[in-house]
DNA sequence: CATTTGATGTTCT
DNA sequence: GAACATCAAATGC
């Protein structure tokens, strides 16, 4: 296997990884289960600075926040809603506040500890869509805020990029409070065959 | 079957 | 005090 290396998390153009994340591969080894590993199939770009739906809009800096302006290559999790830890990757150069969520992997390994994490029958290959339960299924939590992608907690493998027809584009969901910003294509999501 | 609602913490007003 | 990049369970047709 190779892992991504940094250069790929330092592209200033959030959309284009967001793309090019589809299919790769998300690693975690975490609490003593083993690895696990998912393929991923859902991404959202947020394009920090001039992007209403990301935290980091127009620069705002918070204690949260500040995770997004490092340099490309480290995670960026944070709760949402007070109960689900979100994964994202932050990516560009630093002071650059974008980040990529992942919305949607599809189990790979480690079905057993994901089992344990969820509570629930892990089949193989299954797809998880949704941000809370790709986190919870790899046992990320905001103890992994900060932490780099490039070591041994948690990573990304590289895959070939896939074709654009089995990529579709869409609007992202779930922040309407975004205005016309949440009509912007920056959801990417892997076709996968039924 | 579609729609609503409860859990729950961090941040911002 | 309100809002939020959510999910699952409960309620209403």
């Amino acid at each position: 296997m190779e892992k991504l290396d940094q250069d790929f998390f330092l592209e200033a153009d959030v959309v284009g990884i967001a793309r090019s994340l589809l299919g790769k591969i998300l690693a975690t080894n975490l609490g003593g289960l083993g690895i696990t590993k998912g393929r991923i199939t859902e991404t959202e770009a947020y394009a920090g600075l001039t992007d209403k739906a990301s935290h980091a809009y127009g620069g705002r800096r918070t204690k949260r926040t500040e995770t997004m302006y490092l340099a490309g290559g480290v995670a960026y999790v944070y709760l949402c809603y007070g109960m689900h830890h979100l994964f994202n990757i932050v990516v560009g150069p630093q002071n650059i506040p974008n980040a990529i969520l992942i919305r949607g992997i599809q189990q790979l390994q480690g079905f057993e500890a994901m089992s344990i994490r969820t509570g629930k029958q892990v089949l193989a290959n299954a797809v998880v869509s949704g941000p809370g339960k790709v986190s919870k299924a790899l046992g990320i939590t905001t103890n992994l805020d900060k932490t780099s992608l490039l070591e041994d907690l948690i990573w990304l493998e590289n895959e070939p990029v896939y074709p654009n027809e089995n990529i579709v584009t869409s609007k992202r969901v779930g922040i309407d409070y975004a205005a016309e910003d949440a009509l912007l294509p920056y959801r990417f999501l892997l076709q996968t065959d039924e």
